[in-house]
DNA sequence: GTCTATATGGTGATAGAC
DNA sequence: GTCTATCACCATATAGAC
């Protein structure tokens, strides 16, 4: 058994039950270990949260700044960015949900060697959106406002996905980013 | 001591702590009661996350459906349905971040008793979008999709928003109706 | 309606054998 | 590296006095 095949488990669990409600029992069955087991591996539960949320930050960040660093004008490189992101983000299904939703339960001491890992993210957007308004092609009075009005629209995918839905992640990825560039309104003429 | 400040004190406890984090020991001691009082006026702590839950979805509702009653063209319609639904939601943050965020902690049971309603208040907006594709002023492939992404940008506000921010409800509100109706691409022109 | 006391079971984590 | 056994604690919920 490996450490990384227990916070796989444990991801798993922790999106489904949300992490108070998974016990250490829970991942232990998961992976047939007993409970005790499992501290031999990692040294506590929010120890598991932690890394669980780091792992998934790293994936994320990773993807967008392979994205950010490219010389694309600023609409294009945005919706490669939002692309890349709701794949990723929809194929590791877990790792995410436990980022996105779980965040807020790990404890002070823990949550502050994660913050600013998070910040870092949301600045790769941030930093995006004010590239194309910059270049004069971006509409966006408020950039915080706007960057997490764009991290609402992506994030909340999660609340609803399911990979047997009928909708790709591709597809929703692409019909997303259609919507959130070009709004809901008609065009005129 | 009233139900209903329980439930008030409950609402808040859920919505900082996460519903499984938060103990009948933490809301007695909100409401300067013994625990075992508690039961006095609900009858276990699922009971009192449901009724939480179906206050907080009768609050939006009636909100909601106060507009799309009303006979506008449908982007009037859907932008007056955003601003109002926004600032309901961030005026009672407790109310919506336990609705939004810790709905998956209903066990099975309640859950098929809450669903319906929750079916019910996204068809609502569902039905919204639809006028104004028949009205031929939405740029709109898919429905679902579509209002989803809309509940998202709206919804995800309760992960980020403090009412000290310098950001009031009404100005996100107006802010995002605008950047999800004219999308973030600026018009050519 | 609120209290004290308690039942009952699960929790994260540790000790120490193998 | 995994096990059995156990610790100390906290959880939800109930019983019954006042």
């Amino acid at each position: 058994m490996t450490k990384d095949e227990i916070l796989s488990a444990a991801a798993q669990i922790f999106s489904q039950k949300g992490f108070h409600a998974a016990s250490m029992q829970d991942i232990a069955q998961a992976v047939n270990l007993q409970k005790a087991s499992l501290y031999h591996h990692i040294s506590s539960k929010q120890d598991m949260l932690l890394a669980i949320l780091d792992q998934a930050l790293d994936l994320l960040i990773e993807h967008i700044e392979q994205v950010a660093i490219q010389p694309l004008p600023a609409d294009e490189k945005l919706r490669l960015a939002m692309v890349v992101y709701l794949q990723a983000m929809l194929e590791q299904r877990d790792l995410a949900a436990v980022l996105l939703l779980e965040h807020r339960s790990l404890e002070n001491q823990y949550r502050s060697q994660h913050i600013p890992r998070r910040d870092r993210f949301e600045q790769l957007w941030r930093n995006m959106l004010r590239e194309g308004v910059e270049q004069g092609i971006f509409n966006c009075t408020d950039l915080a406002l706007a960057s997490r009005a764009l991290l609402g629209v992506m994030n909340w995918t999660i609340t609803w996905y399911h990979p047997n839905g009928g909708l790709s992640p591709i597809n929703i990825a692409e019909q997303t980013a259609d919507l959130f560039f070009n709004g809901l309104l008609k065009r005129e003429g």
